[in-house]
DNA sequence: TAATAAAGATAGTATTACTATACAAAAATT
DNA sequence: AATTTTTGTATAGTAATACTATCTTTATTA
C-alpha cells in the first residue's frame, strides 16, 4: 500500500514544498523520470514543463533551478534511506546486526517495496548514484553548506557513524568510513555497469547482493 | 627544471593533440586556471578564448566540446599519477612498501615539484578533486568508454590494482580497492576542505598527510 | 614559389536559463 | 456573500551558451 510519506527538507531547496501540493509532486514525480532518461545536463525546465503539461515559470514557482531541485531530490533520498534505517533497526539489539541491516539498506534501497505514489524510489536511487555527486561538486558549495543545503545527507552519514561507532566505538575513523560506505555503495554499482573494470562486482548477478556482501567484508576486517 | 613531458592520450579526445602545439598548450594552461577559478559548470570557451586573446572557433580546433576537454584532463592527471608511480616504486623491492609509495602518490600528488611547463598540477589535482567525477557521470558513458575515452583512468586503476594483489593476491576485491582507494583519495580530501562533517581529516593538518596515513590504516587492515 | 596547414575574424542559429508582467480560477478569510 | 490571497497559466523578452559555417590572414614546408 502506497502511504504518502513526507519529510522534511531544508526549506532552502524550495520556493514552497513540493510534497504538499499535487502539482508540486508531479513535478518531483516526472522529474525524477526526466533525469533518469535524459541526463541531468539535458534535463530541462521547459522539457519538464512538457512533460507535464505545464509551464516554466509554474515550476519555478517550486525551485530557484534545477541544480536546486537535485539537491532537493538528492535531500529526499536521503531522508528516506535514514527513515528505512530507523525503522529496520529499531528492534535489533545486536550492534553488529544493526550495521548489517545498514549496509543493506544503503546497498539495496531500492529493492525496498515503493512507499510513496508520487516518487519511484527505484529511478531515484539510479539518479542518486549518477548524478548524486554533482549536487555538491559545485562552485557554491561552501555557501550552500552554510545554508544547510545539505543537512539531510549530512545527518544520514552521522546515523551510520553512530552504527559504526556501536560496533567498535575506537575506530579512528569514523566518519570518514561513513561516507566512504557511502559513497562507494553507489560508485561501486555504477561501475559494475558502466566501467567494470573499475569493480569486482559482476554486472549479471544481482549486483546489490554482491555489493552488500562486499560492504560487510570491509566493515569487518576494519573494525575488529 | 621543468621538462616538457607529453603522454599518450586516446586520440578519441582530441581533434589535434594540444601538447604538440604551442597553441594547444596554452590552451591546457588556462584552462585548467579558468576551470579551477570559474567552476566546470560556468566555464566556457568564449571566456576561455578571452583569457588566452584567441577566439571559440580556434578552441573548438583542439577539442569537440567542454566535457570532453575535461576528460582530456582528466586522462593526463591519470597519466601522470601513473608516471609518477612508475618511476616512484621502480627500485622497491618490498611489496608492502611499494604500495605505500602508491597510496603516497594519489593523496599527495599535488605535492610533487611541477614537471611540465603548460600544465599547473597543482591545480589540476584541485580539478580533479572537485571535477573529476563528472567526466564519466554522463548519460554517454557507455558510447565515450567503448571509444576508449577513459583508458587512461582505467590504465592507471590497473596499476593500483597490480600492486595490491602484489601485497595480497589472495584478497578477493582488488578492483574495487583499487578504484575505491583513488576515489576515496579524492572525496575525503574534498570533504575535509567543504563538508568536514564526512571527514576525520581536519582542514588545517597538512590534511594529505593525515589521509595518507588514513589511507595506509585501511589497506593494511584489509589485507593483512 | 606554390601549396598546405594553422589560427583569426566575423556572423549566425537554436537552445538554455532565466525574469517580468498580466490574468484567471480556486481557496481561504472576513 | 464579498473580497483577498494563493496557485497556476500564458506570453514575451533577454543575455548567455554551445555550437557551425565561411572566409581571410599568417606561417610552414615541399
Amino acid at each position: 500500500m502506497a502511504v504518502d510519506l513526507k519529510f522534511r527538507i531544508s526549506s532552502g531547496l524550495y520556493h514552497k514544498d513540493p510534497q504538499n501540493t499535487e502539482f508540486g509532486q508531479k513535478i518531483l514525480k516526472y522529474s525524477v523520470l526526466l533525469i533518469d532518461k535524459l541526463g541531468f545536463e539535458s534535463f530541462t525546465f521547459k522539457k519538464l514543463a512538457k512533460e507535464i503539461s505545464s509551464t516554466e515559470t509554474s515550476i519555478y514557482r517550486y525551485f530557484e533551478n534545477k541544480h536546486i531541485l537535485l539537491v532537493f531530490l538528492c535531500s529526499w533520498y536521503a531522508e528516506w534511506v535514514s527513515y528505512l534505517i530507523q525503522i529496520n533497526t529499531k528492534n535489533i539489539d545486536d550492534a553488529a546486526e544493526r550495521l548489517r541491516v545498514v549496509l543493506h539498506n544503503i546497498a539495496a534501497a531500492s529493492t525496498e517495496n515503493e512507499l510513496t505514489e508520487y516518487i519511484n524510489e527505484n529511478v531515484l536511487h539510479r539518479i542518486i548514484v549518477k548524478e548524486g555527486a554533482k549536487a555538491y561538486h559545485t562552485i557554491a558549495v561552501d555557501k550552500e553548506n552554510k545554508e544547510g543545503l545539505f543537512l539531510s545527507h549530512m545527518n544520514l552519514i552521522s546515523i551510520i557513524e553512530q552504527h559504526i561507532s556501536d560496533v567498535n566505538k575506537k575506530f579512528p575513523y569514523k566518519k570518514s568510513l561513513a561516507s566512504n560506505l557511502y559513497e562507494m555503495a553507489n560508485n561501486q554499482i555504477y561501475f559494475s555497469e558502466h566501467l567494470p573494470g573499475l569493480s569486482d562486482i559482476g554486472k549479471k548477478d544481482k549486483n546489490h547482493r554482491a555489493l552488500e556482501k562486499m560492504l560487510n567484508f570491509y566493515t569487518q576486517k576494519l573494525l575488529n
